[in-house]
RNA sequence: GGAUCCUUAGCUCAAUGGCUAGAGCACCUCGUUUACACCGAGGGGGUUAUAGGUUCGAGUCCUAUAGGGUCCACCA
């Protein structure tokens, strides 16, 4: 055996190991040697952002992803991981513009559509690039060859053709409505895209003219141009009689019509409990518009500037106008108060510019049409039932209820975006004719709709775009309504779980079972694990852009990929945010370079070496045997619940402690006595096979050195816990030879006693003699008497005597026990009560009942062995 | 206004209603025994935010209070 190094030194081995696992194909499911019937167990990356870099973030996805998908190959599995990456629309157009603005001082109209277009992809190539390779230093484990992007030609087809059915099946409209407008950048967005900036701002109370009965209260005076009513509560006393009477008037040099409507959504409270209504420039007074049949008159235009017709105001800014109306209103004396207050501004998430409600003509998802394709029932109400139903289920549960509430009020959804870079809407118009299609109509003057798909509509079809979707719809239109699936689609969809962060619940969980629900008649995935967010250790938000994170890439280059994904996975909870810190990062290094000292050690002090996959009864020798192998097999059961169960900290956790407390601390040092190299190869054999998928390349470079590349880890069988080797009563014992060394150790140094000495210990039987002078590293004679305490006296060439009672405390042991004799008791009580009453029997669901039997059984056979026990070593 | 989460050791966090509330970091003492100083042994440090309740048994469930975070709606 070759001399192997005191460390293991991650970034000499991560890259070779990553290629190896490429090169064996092993990624791809395909290639896995299963039986026909094996269970699909298939996961898709959230495409991250083409201008995103790797950050702490995509670390925990592909950490807790890639966790799941190993364990799940190695369990045996048809586990497929799917590669990708998000175009996002407006993000990349966004730093493409800034980038030109900065390199060459030029704007995306300078260039023009195809030659600004061309600028796009050239950067994006690039960054897409970067972000995949990043995601190879995380040693995720992605089925490259199924790599897929928001905006390929599949991808392309895919959106077009979805867009197209959807259209035929009349669940998209073209309609128009007040719509966020982003003047910067050219662009709706949608609700979920504003966000909310508070500001201190003036509250004007005036009357549109001197004899106009209702003073009204506003922020935005500008918009009051284009006022076609005033609104007020209909139990308002103050306002009753006006209610239906119209007015006409100059206000600011322009005529009004004015009528006086009545709205329960008017607080009578605010202002002077009237409010001016501006349809064409605010949600709600678009609505009330609506409603009472008003007209709507506009006034801002798509760059934020008076339009035509405004008199003096006419092609000015909003907030000039502002200005100008405030101070001829106040020359008129029609200003009654200015108040200070703060109240929320609308501004675009992209480039926090002000957002002006306008209206404007797009194409919308209509969510809540009742919808033949889906038995009459609307998208909403398909999105809806389907969680009801529990056959999406969320983790952690209290997400169900997010989800639920946001899909119970969810509008209709605007998928145009006024930018160039995205998938283009198959819509084409010629006067007044509009045709929609999967390819361009046929004869002159047809031109493409000028925008773009909201990126969301494309990534919600993420589970299935990615499956080869697109040629399967084709092949199945104009069929019946029956959707027999092929090829991966048969085999992987749905997804037995998609996992993201729970910030893009609604923007992206939603709308993949909304497209789901419609394009495939089923749910995307059946599980939905929503992570926390990674925080720096400050609790701040980490992010690309303002830099406060820490760089996974130079922790995986100091600390290696397996701590990094440890630190990630381990302390953390389900939707709970977690912090992460170069510390943290650091100990779990440490804790790798303690499983690698265990192997070097198994290595070089056993010529015979060798990992062992199963044991017999007769190669347990010892106590230390009998516990080690008995705690690894109930540990290893327990662990295998609990990913199965989605706990992977739990799981971690127990690992950790076993390999590190257990295995390390305890049973590689009495191995020295004892050299056992058969039960040494066994443990460590489970060991790396549960370290795997935690910390994928020590495990793999392990194994690799030792079979020289006869075997893979990666696709090895994971563990299954041998019950038949469970032994209860030697943990117990070696718990008690635990606490009886560690007193003697402490009892010994204590009293300065060098090591090699000898003390006389009181007992009536002491086993494992050995072990207890090896671990306590003291000679001990054993003096068979149960009578006195035994005297200490101390000095130089004396012995120390010693009682037994003196090494464990049997009283607190005896107040442990009877306190829980007490709560056994009452636990019986209850149970049997339970069990009498037949009523319980019947109506208690039978895991209940089986659940308390077990408890029931385990209480009473550890407490046994426990009075047992105390009775022998301790009285 | 509605919803939701959190409050546990000095710090960061765990703990399917059940055994002595656990880890890591930090701190103190001891230790270099041929896997490992990226180490080992031990120790101190907790009224689990507060007050009630349910239970044989509560950090965990219920009610209320206080403080902190997040999301949604509204913001004339």
């Amino acid at each position: 055996m070759p001399e192997i190094p005191k460390t293991y030194e991650p970034q000499k081995y991560e890259d070779k190991i990553y290629a190896l696992w490429e090169k064996s194909g092993f990624f791809n499911p395909d290639n896995l040697k299963l039986p026909k019937n094996a269970k699909a167990y298939s996961i898709v990356l959230p495409p991250p952002n083409i201008t995103d870099k790797l950050h702490l973030g995509h670390s925990s996805m592909l950490a807790i992803e890639d966790l799941l998908i190993r364990f799940h190959r190695m369990k045996g599995y048809r586990a497929l991981w799917i590669p990708g990456t998000d175009h996002a629309a407006i993000a990349t157009q966004n730093v493409v513009e800034k980038k030109l603005l900065k390199e060459k001082n030029i704007t995306r109209h300078d260039l023009g559509r195809d030659k600004f277009l061309k600028e796009v992809w050239k950067f994006l190539r690039v960054t897409q690039k970067t972000i995949l390779n990043q995601t190879r230093k995380m040693g995720a484990s992605l089925d490259w060859s199924r790599e897929a992007f928001t905006l390929d030609d599949e991808r392309q087809k895919a959106v077009t053709r979805m867009f197209v059915e959807m259209h035929e099946a009349g669940a998209i409209y073209r309609g128009e409505r007040i719509v966020n407008w982003c003047p910067r950048c050219k662009s709706t967005l949608a609700d979920d895209e504003v966000e909310y900036k508070e500001q201190k701002t003036k509250l004007y109370t005036f009357r549109y003219w001197k004899n106009f009965p209702i003073s009204i209260s506003t922020t935005r005076p500008e918009t009051k141009l284009g006022d076609t009513a005033v609104a007020v509560n209909p139990k308002d006393a103050r306002y009753k009689k006006y209610i239906g009477q119209e007015f006409e008037g100059f206000f600011c040099g322009i005529a009004l019509k004015i009528k006086i409507i009545s709205d329960r959504n008017v607080d009578a409270n605010f202002g002077t409990g009237a409010l001016g209504v501006t349809p064409a420039h605010s949600m709600i007074d678009w609505k009330m518009a609506e409603d009472n049949k008003l007209e709507k008159v506009k006034v801002i235009d798509e760059d934020g500037n008076i339009k035509k017709d405004f008199g003096e105001f006419s092609g000015k800014t909003a907030l000039r106008t502002r200005e100008l109306v405030v101070s001829r209103l106040k020359e008129d004396s029609l200003i009654e108060k200015e108040d200070d207050i703060e109240n929320n501004l609308s501004v675009c998430y992209r480039c926090a510019t002000t957002i002006e409600p306008l209206p404007s003509k797009q194409w919308f998802v209509n969510v809540n049409k009742p919808l033949k394709k889906l038995g009459n029932k609307s998208l909403k109400d398909k999105a809806i039932e389907v969680v009801k139903k529990k056959k999406i289920e969320f983790i952690p549960f209290r997400f169900t209820k997010s989800y639920l509430d946001w899909m119970n009020n969810l509008h209709d959804w605007c998928i145009s975006r006024q930018i160039w870079f995205g998938h283009k809407i198959p819509v084409w118009y010629k006067s007044k004719d509009i045709y929609v299609g999967e390819i361009a109509p046929k004869g002159k003057g047809w031109k493409q709709d000028p925008d773009s798909l909201d990126t969301w509509f494309s990534s919600g079809m993420w589970t299935f775009s990615t499956l080869g979707w697109h040629s399967f719809a084709k092949a199945s239109a104009g069929k019946s309504d029956r959707i027999i699936k092929t090829g991966d689609l048969a085999r992987f969809h749905p997804m037995q779980v998609l996992e993201t962060g729970y910030d893009i619940l609604t923007l992206w969980v939603s709308r993949m079972i909304l497209m789901s629900s419609f394009a495939m008649k089923e749910i995307p995935f059946e599980k939905v694990y929503l992570h926390g967010l990674v925080l720096d250790k400050f609790g701040k938000k980490m992010s690309k852009s303002k830099g406060n994170g820490i760089d996974p890439l130079d922790m995986i280059s100091i600390y290696g990929a397996d701590a990094v994904r440890m630190a990630i996975l381990l302390g953390s909870t389900p939707g709970n945010d977690v912090r992460i810190s170069e510390e943290k990062i650091e100990s779990f290094r440490n804790y790798v370079t303690k499983i690698w000292n265990i192997y070097r050690y198994s290595a070089m002090a056993y010529a015979d070496f060798n990992f062992i996959e199963k044991i017999n009864k007769k190669d347990i020798k010892s106590l230390a045997d009998r516990w080690i192998v008995s705690n690894l097999n109930n540990v290893s059961g327990e662990i295998t619940k609990d990913l199965e169960n989605y706990r992977f900290s739990m799981a971690g956790e127990k690992l950790q402690k076993f390999v590190w407390n257990d295995f390390a601390d305890w049973y590689l040092e009495i191995n020295k006595a004892e050299k056992n190299s058969k039960i040494l190869g066994y443990v460590l054999d489970k060991i790396l096979k549960l370290s795997h998928p935690f910390a994928p390349f020590v495990t793999e470079k392990i194994w690799q050195d030792f079979f020289q590349g006869r075997k893979i880890l990666m696709v090895e069988k994971w563990p299954v816990a041998d019950n038949d080797l469970l032994d209860k009563k030697a943990k117990l014992e070696f718990d008690n030879l635990k606490q009886v060394v560690t007193k003697i150790r402490n009892i010994r140094t204590s009293y300065h006693i060098d090591p090699g000495k000898t003390i006389q210990v009181f007992a009536k039987k002491i086993e494992n003699k050995e072990i207890l002078e090896k671990m306590a590293r003291i000679k001990i004679e054993i003096v068979l008497k149960s009578s006195a305490k035994g005297i200490a006296i101390v000095g130089k060439n004396i012995k120390l005597t010693l009682a037994i009672s003196d090494l464990i405390d049997v009283e607190k042991e005896k107040a442990r026990l009877e306190k829980e004799i007490t709560n056994f008791d009452g636990l019986i009580t209850k149970i049997e009560a339970l069990f009498k009453n037949s009523n319980f029997v019947k109506s208690a669901p039978k895991e209940v009942i089986v659940a308390n039997k077990v408890k029931l059984k385990e209480y009473q056979e550890k407490l046994k062995i426990q009075r047992e026990l105390l009775k022998n070593c301790i009285y």
